[in-house]
DNA sequence: ATAAGTAAGGAAGGTCTACTAACAAACGTG
DNA sequence: CACGTTTGTTAGTAGACCTTCCTTACTTAT
């Protein structure tokens, strides 16, 4: 039949374990110190398995006894149990700057415990790799809490097992960056694309918990992750999100489309990339200015409307520079989104710049280590 | 934190047991008799785990044993077993058409074994529930084999457990479809919107089993279905694929956009559904009629292209009248994806009708029976 | 023709996991 | 102070899969 019959995991006997342990642990995240007859009853197990779920935890230092409940209610008071996420740390690592590589030791909440950015002054390919494994072990050898594992946002095309497919920028093609990471730092390393742990940040640290989520990157490229009925969309090839080269300005009586330096003319990035945004209100008095930006925020919103359709999104996040995105050309991106979608679809989406500011991309490497290690989402 | 929680399913002690019959059941399905250690092997689970399977999925009648394997090979022949597709029947039923309701009994490999077909007459909300329920118990009647479901796709938006959230068309509103049905006819009801049912019907009985799949509806109006990952998306409000009325024409040198049925202007429906295409094309010559169906195909070439390049699709696919689709329209709507997107993104879009034809919808109902009942996708 | 190697399928026994049932501890309430 | 309520634990049970070992049946080499 020709048909590619997907990696169905198998089911081990241990598989169930693992999972109920990963939503006892989701709860425990979120939800904060709870009880394990509460934990129960979020997860619909036996008081008997949560007890034992909560001991082994207990055991490999994740989870602690914090005491009776305060509350005073009738039968025996609870003893709450929580987990010790500041007792961990986590390397998180963005790429996405083309100067720089910024890392940071964090808690498991995203708390930023130390940070280290290193220049890449032009490295690429192999010199690139030694200078990230480099950052790293600087980053690890920070870290004075037991680290769960390596996060890394990268610029480029990233298949789920964290191997960089194709990242021009860096030169890297077909980089196992994950494994070779995992292998010389002795430490569990997840690698995705910057705009995915972008949206994977923003979905579970920063409040865009809904069912569609759109984090849209802007920096020297345009950029976007999705996160989709609670996971984050790969896509065909793995592309998922490349909405940079996207055309949304057509020749027309200006004359031709600006050219893109993909070679095509009038994709997203030539109107929404930081450069192209610079460069485009330079000398403008504000006014002037405002109204550059509304047109980039109506193009953009053309762009977004069957996007927002089509996925039915809840959320639509920005990252990048306050001062280019947060006015004019947002408020028209939204505006016009609503203007060009259905009341029931535009009427419902949130769109503002991303909650966590400048670390999102950060934050979602932490994130990329939580739902990889302890399969938190 | 006001996050909202997906309701994690729990693990409970039969989950795996359930997860590994379908992934017996699923290979059986897609790649037809297999011999228990091939099984054990593209499953990974042991010879005596497939065995027991195999064993209790005979005992339901669900699998056979088909003797020995020609082939020679070193050792023991293999003996093959067989999932029994022509022994069991599903019931499936098309809501798509605002005037006739179109069913039919059919195998488990989609063929169609009889039909049956009722017109609406005008009849809406309870009539026309009731007028569905006689049609279902009709093809009950017609299947002369154990019947395995009820599938059945319908327009408007739908939740996950089969309930008509709103469905104007046919005024109904929260109708819980599925739940009503199920408990009337004492079999297994599934309900899903026409276009998700018709993307499952061409994922997984149409050969487009890749990553990303669109599929697009054109009938009276315009609907979307997409699966990404392997699975349909839902999107926040259900309303996942309602791209009918996304603007896609605005006012111009030629007057104001079209005016929609929903109050706005210029939304795809205005431009792509039946009524308006032959509304369109009354009276030109075919060469006149060829331009004018280009021209649409542009225009939808251009709210699509966003959606390719964020979701990376690789099978865009129409279901509708053949003689309006397939030919300048689709060809210009895939030119203009093409130039619209990156090289990567759009050089591997394939873009065509749907496989199945008309019965798109109808084999996508009967899939939904097979996901829901024996896990197969 | 006979021995050796290979693969399929099944039987026995072990382990892991989560469930049910029952119970002790600790607290409000009448 | 007795009682009901709620929590968390102990003990026993059932399900599901694994590892190991065996039989069967075929191909291939000598």
């Amino acid at each position: 039949m020709g048909r590619v019959l997907r990696p169905t995991a198998k089911a081990l006997p241990g598989h169930a374990r693992a999972h109920n342990r990963s939503m006892v642990l989701q709860h425990l995240f979120h939800s904060g110190p709870t009880s394990r007859a509460d934990l129960a009853r979020s997860t619909s197990l036996t008081r008997v398995t949560v007890s034992d779920l909560v001991a082994a935890l207990m055991a490999e230092g994740l989870v602690e006894e914090l005491g009776a409940r305060a509350e005073g209610k009738v039968g025996k008071p609870a003893s709450l149990v929580g987990m010790r996420t500041q007792e961990f740390h986590v390397v998180a690592v963005d790429l996405a700057d083309d100067a720089w590589m910024r890392g940071a030791v964090m808690t498991l909440t995203g708390d930023v415990v130390a940070r280290r950015s290193v220049a890449l002054d032009g490295r690429v390919g192999d010199a690139a790799v030694i200078a990230l494994e480099d950052l790293c072990r600087d980053l690890l050898a920070a870290a004075d809490r037991p680290v769960i594992g390596v996060g890394i946002g990268s610029p480029g095309v990233i298949d789920s097992l964290g191997t960089v497919v194709e990242a021009p920028n860096r030169d890297w093609y077909d980089v196992p960056l994950a494994a070779d990471l995992s292998a010389a730092l002795d430490v569990p390393v997840h690698v995705a694309n910057d705009a995915n742990t972008a949206a994977l940040g923003e979905f579970t640290l920063g409040g865009a918990g809904g069912s569609g989520l759109m984090v849209l990157t802007v920096g020297q490229g345009v950029g976007a992750g999705i996160v989709v009925d609670g996971a984050l969309v790969q896509g065909h090839r793995h592309a998922a999100g490349e909405l940079g080269h996207v055309t949304v300005v057509d020749d027309g009586v200006d004359g031709p489309a600006p050219l893109c330096a993909c070679g095509r003319r009038g994709c997203l990035e030539t109107v929404l990339a930081v450069p192209a945004l610079r460069r485009r209100l330079a000398g403008l008095d504000p006014a002037a200015a405002d109204v550059e930006l509304a047109a980039v925020g109506r193009v953009l919103g053309v762009a977004l409307a069957p996007v927002v359709s089509a996925l039915n999104l809840s959320e639509l996040r920005f990252s990048g520079p306050r001062d280019l995105l947060d006015g004019p050309l947002l408020r028209t991106a939204q505006a016009t989104v609503q203007q060009r979608t259905m009341p029931v679809v535009g009427a419902d989406l949130r769109l503002g710049m991303a909650s966590l500011g400048e670390d999102v991309a950060l934050c979602g490497a932490a994130v990329l280590v939580l739902s990889g290690q302890l399969g938190i989402t």
